[in-house]
DNA sequence: CATGAATGAGGTTTCATTCAT
DNA sequence: AATGAATGAAACCTCATTCAT
């Protein structure tokens, strides 16, 4: 019974799964707007209905696919920077797994950073919990940055936590933009934006 | 006969103005597709038909609001920077000028940024000519110090474009989330913006 | 005094005929619901207000075309049938003139042709005071030549008139239709018309 | 399951013929502008958006209305004259055919007697492909009439074949205007066209 | 559970008509 | 008289959401 229970679990979350995959794909090629549920459902191989059975509405669909992924990088991240000693290298992990992450997130990352600047009343950037922890795993990293010294304390931590981040996006986005055949990986970046960030924010 | 002419293109043109501010009012409180034409037009004053006088359609309004005060911008800025005599105080006043220009225009200021990130194909960022016209301007700029040594050559001129641009905004952003009731003037940041991008991008 | 108001009429009438003029063009061109008013009037060179110091609405103007030009073929035919003696020769008249004044009005014809099947209630077969009396006076000339015995009194005279009418406006519709490069004079074509009717008409 | 699915069909294809009917008797009553798809869907027992599940918008109903129903009279018309010899034969009963039909479907014969004559732009006569198979049927029995010699050759077919379609229409045309409460059959009607044609077309 | 037909609110846009200038 | 900006009703169509099967 147990085992039934799990398998019928199982079977539950590959089809949210499904779902969310084709809203990952659709809203990051036509926009939460334009995309509608009908294409997103025909996508994942469901009838409209079904969407409904595993999320209220438009909205909180698109809030779960935020989460999730989200919840995803914060935790490899997380993972990865528990070897790092010092603040900078890791800030550097952060970087560099950010990148890993969106390099094969590309629809997510389209996804992200339109949602990222929605200060609209609608979408509100209710900035799905994790959203909110993750910014708040940032600013921990920075603050221990700026007690190392390795980033100056004239900074507001909340600030530097936005400059960071956006400074992070939008070397992405322009990677995403350019993207000439060279097919350069992204993950090389990091060292761009390690240097602009710690230079950028260092004592002088 | 002149007169009579140009009193009534002077009165189109504030009908005009009344649509557009009432659009960037609606843009920015909702977004461009929950601020119906309806809307815009009572908070005009006007019907809805009225609209479709100045402008073609919804998107027509929407670019020509970008278009108008964009335009502004970059013409107070030129104006301003024609004294400036070296490439960093060109820069300096560049950000200086906008954070007055966005200070002023807050609501503008929100559909911009929000604009600024829609990869997505029917919005498209044609980015109005203007945003382009600005886009190389602050390009020539950044070039210009480049070859006065006050920004490393590491860089490409066109990532650091984007980088120095969604500096300035994230600042901004970050201002207008918190206006706590203090009201701190959003052109003190300019010294933050400047620090953090000079020191970022020299040349170690 | 006497002039002066009849030069204002007749000025008044002048503008009259210019709208009445352009629409004939756009119904001929768009049809009764897609020529609006506006383009009317701008083909008049007139402001869409202009329009309706003449006309009650959009529907008045139409049938005030049609009556127009109808009263105008009414009385050319008329004119020119006083000479004739017997009916077949009436009809003879009759067909002729009615092609050289198509050929002349085509634009007019069109909108005739289309206006001739409209049975919807809207937009009424009123057909215009005079697109009665041309229908009697058919009629008429008809009823003559079933006295005269030219065409057989086994017939109902108000279906004759409509197959005459028909018949007319068939022909002339197929010679609009190709009308290749040629030019054929449509009046050339009166032949063949009388020939079909006398012939089908006749007493076997 | 195969029964389960052509439930489903027929089903499907019911409501269909439930909106095509409503179409049918909106557009006979109001015309094609006038008639709403609102009025339409109402009429037939829908909500608006129903339509749109089968029809991609007006225009498409309205074609496939058309469509359809020249199909019915089309494959009647054929079935009908396949067991008639020569030619004079195959023609009275397509008139006849024509006849039972327009008297059975008098609703759709306004809407066809008025698509006729649209030569305007927009609602193009592509007299839906089966519009124009019906036409270059009827040319083919002419064809063979003149072959036959009950035709005469001095007529252009295309010529014949519209006055042969436009007295027919006409004669069902008064037939419906008339409609005094006698209630005549339209079919007894035949007879007048039929020797209407023959004799105009004749030899002489 | 899954389906997908049905719903109907609501958006954009057009255009006949009015009326202040 | 002439203008043409303004009006606002009303049309078409879309799509998130529901619910009977």
């Amino acid at each position: 019974m147990a085992v039934l229970l799990s398998r019928k679990e199982r079977d539950r979350q590959l089809r949210r799964s499904d779902i969310l995959k084709a809203a990952e794909h659709l809203f990051a090629l036509k926009g939460y707007y334009k995309a509608t549920i009908r294409d997103i459902a025909r996508e994942a191989q469901y009838a409209s209905g079904t969407v409904y059975l595993h999320f209220k509405d438009k909205e909180a669909l698109y809030f779960a696919l935020l989460e999730e992924k989200l919840k995803n990088l914060l935790s490899i991240v997380k993972g990865k920077i528990g070897q790092a000693k010092d603040a900078r290298n890791k800030i550097k992990i952060l970087v560099q797994e950010s990148l890993v992450f969106f390099e094969r997130n590309q629809d997510f990352f389209r996804i992200f950073i339109s949602e990222d600047n929605e200060l609209f009343s609608e979408r509100k950037i209710l900035k799905s919990s994790t959203g909110l922890q993750m910014e708040k795993y940032t600013t921990s990293l920075l603050k221990e940055a700026q007690e190392e010294g390795v980033v100056s304390r004239d900074f507001d931590v909340g600030q530097l936590t936005d400059v960071f981040s956006s400074l992070t996006k939008t070397i992405i986005l322009k990677w995403l933009q350019k993207k000439d055949g060279k097919n350069d990986n992204l993950c090389d970046l990091s060292d761009t934006i390690l240097r602009l960030f710690f230079n950028g924010a260092s004592n002088k």
